[in-house]
DNA sequence: TTAATCACTTGCAAAACGCAAGCAATTAGG
DNA sequence: CCTAATTGCTTGCGTTTTGCAAGTGATTAA
């Protein structure tokens, strides 16, 4: 068979982003993986907003399907698996940092910072550097 | 009463903004607006993608009450309106720009490149701050 | 003064989502 | 070993959101 687009694609670049992440909870995930350091189902499903099970398997198959993370079986135990973003899903960093500077410009609530947009605001170029990477944070 | 905060807020900058456009339709409305300089609703409703006229009625309402567009009555005709992005939704250029520029490094379907890749590609910067200016594309 | 046009609204079927419960495969404890 | 807990899901089902089509009211062009 062909390969299949979705019947949003219409040639843009940010609709061919949108159709992977352009969801509720997609890019949630990856900030998960990304910013938190998420690599489990269990952590993942324990995240700050609470993703409810069904919804979270069905976003790691396709996120799987499209190349942003990889599914392993942990080597140091049999009933876990390790997720990892790939480069495709780490080099989403940028995405991720702007739309956090964007939030920090904007959201009224003073409460609403944490550390990542502490970080990227004292660091940006490293801590994009190091997310590209894949280090651990 | 008291402002109402998203059944997500979970107080991450990511959050906040996916709680304004992390869905399958905002984004592209301020791509339109901001890129293509679509500026009524029938410019928008005649998007590359095709939204359906109610998601789009119910998406500029909400996009409005978030302080990313306005809504005047156009002076030259009585019965149409402009939609203008404001600072905070033109703010939103670099999280564009950074959506294109990941999918022009991934996205394997040579024709998905077009004149905003082009452009971000040749000039970021500049077309960066001509975006957040609000210049007419 | 009749017909288009513009900006929506409404109705309804289909799809997606959210919650809770269940289940199979490990693994830890006794 | 046997049992219970943990991990990573799947299934059912009611609710919400979406998509399509048709309709409406206020202009405005012919």
């Amino acid at each position: 068979m062909t390969r299949s687009r979705s019947k949003y694609d219409s040639g843009c670049p940010v609709a061919y982003a949108l159709d992977i992440f352009g969801d509720r909870w997609s890019l949630l995930v990856i900030r998960d993986m990304a910013v938190k350091g998420a690599r489990t189902y269990g952590e993942l499903l324990a995240g700050w907003e609470g993703i409810s099970t069904n919804i979270l398997a069905q976003r790691l198959k396709q996120l799987e399907q499209a190349g942003i993370i990889t599914k392993q079986k942990d080597p140091d135990s049999g009933r876990s698996f390790v997720y990892e973003l790939t480069q495709k899903g780490r080099d989403l960093a940028p995405v991720l940092i702007e739309i956090a500077l964007w939030s920090g410009r904007y959201n009224p609530d003073p409460d609403a910072m944490t550390g990542f947009l502490d970080k990227i605001t004292a660091d940006r170029t490293g801590t994009e550097a190091r997310m590209r990477a894949g280090e651990r944070p």
